[in-house]
DNA sequence: TTCTATGTACCGTCTGGACGGTACAGCTCT
DNA sequence: AGAGCTGTACCGTCCAGACGGTACATAGAA
């Protein structure tokens, strides 16, 4: 079993995700966890503490999943874009941390920061696939367009879906040798 | 000078964008619009009713931003693309109020209604000068990423600009006459 | 081997403060 | 006279954080 600390974290995300902010309080949270708000605020001192928790938690799951990106089978581009996009982000994952972490961008220091770290990450390890600057900057936006797509809610139009995206992507880098 | 109505819905925008929900409390949104917390609850009788004419102003504006895409001298995608990017929006403009709007998007409901509204009229408002849906589709998403920097805060980098892009998209987009 | 001590991992309650919202009296333009 | 406010006072609720206590495991001393 995943230790409590761990369940705090997903909790909190699950509850910044899918309920906003406003609900995630320390009480909500720990309900959700199974721990008693006592046991929660043993593990993180405060509210503060346990924001700075779910940054440490994203920096981590971002190096990793960097790492994911490099060694796909199916290449960064490809494993960028289906993670990025509505349904595509599997709970343990970055993106799941990623949304969560923006649901906290408010003032609070740092958060830019480890957001910014992030994006990144990530476009390094699309540079291994890409490496003309402005095209593995653009896919990487397409990419981000996809996350802003899931952060709102709205799912993908019914007659179109990432594969029509990557199709059109790759027959763009692909066939002139332009990598 | 703007109506009291007018301004407190600028505050309410600016707080929200620059300090969080959280920091968007009717004292504050007052005071930042130079009202009184009676002035404020005379126009807006609730902070559901202010969240409410938030959403207002945004379907308002998206459908104005619509038709000034379409209408714009450079067309809707350097239109899309430089006002999506940090630093490209105007106050008064659709960017400020999504942006700000995105930060309510918390359980309640009619918010992400509102979201998707606006993303449909831009898609649209693209598609009179890219009839290809992918490529429409894929050029929105590439505005969408770069609307997801201005949310993050992530300034552009050094060496890459909207510029870039655009150049790269119009050599993918005209050259062939695929359109 | 048993007694005492220390650290870890929690639980449940309480309090002070902030916030949303109400009520109302008064002022100032038009 | 009335619309459009200002300013003050207040109430109920919710929440962060503090606090005191519990259960248990390990360890060293007698």
């Amino acid at each position: 079993m995943s230790s409590a600390r761990d369940r705090v974290l997903d909790a909190y995300e699950t509850l910044l995700i899918e309920r906003g902010p406003a609900s995630a309080t320390l009480d909500a949270v720990a309900a959700a966890a199974g721990v008693s708000k006592g046991g929660l605020l043993y593990h993180f001192s405060s509210k503060d503490a346990l924001a700075a928790g779910l940054l440490d938690r994203l920096r981590r799951r971002s190096a990793a999943d960097a790492e994911a990106m490099r060694t796909a089978a199916e290449g960064p581009i490809d494993y960028y874009l289906r993670t990025s996009a509505p349904g595509g982000g599997s709970p343990g994952g970055l993106t799941r941390t990623y949304l969560a972490a923006l649901r906290i961008a408010d003032g609070r220091p740092g958060v830019h920061d480890a957001l910014a770290v992030v994006d990144a990450d990530g476009l390094a390890a699309l540079r291994t696939e890409i490496t003309d600057p402005v095209l593995s900057w653009l896919v990487q936006l397409v990419g981000d367009g996809l996350y802003l797509r899931t952060l709102v809610g709205t799912p993908l139009p019914d007659d179109l879906g990432v594969d029509d995206l990557l199709e059109r992507l790759r027959a763009l880098l692909g066939p002139p040798g332009s990598a």
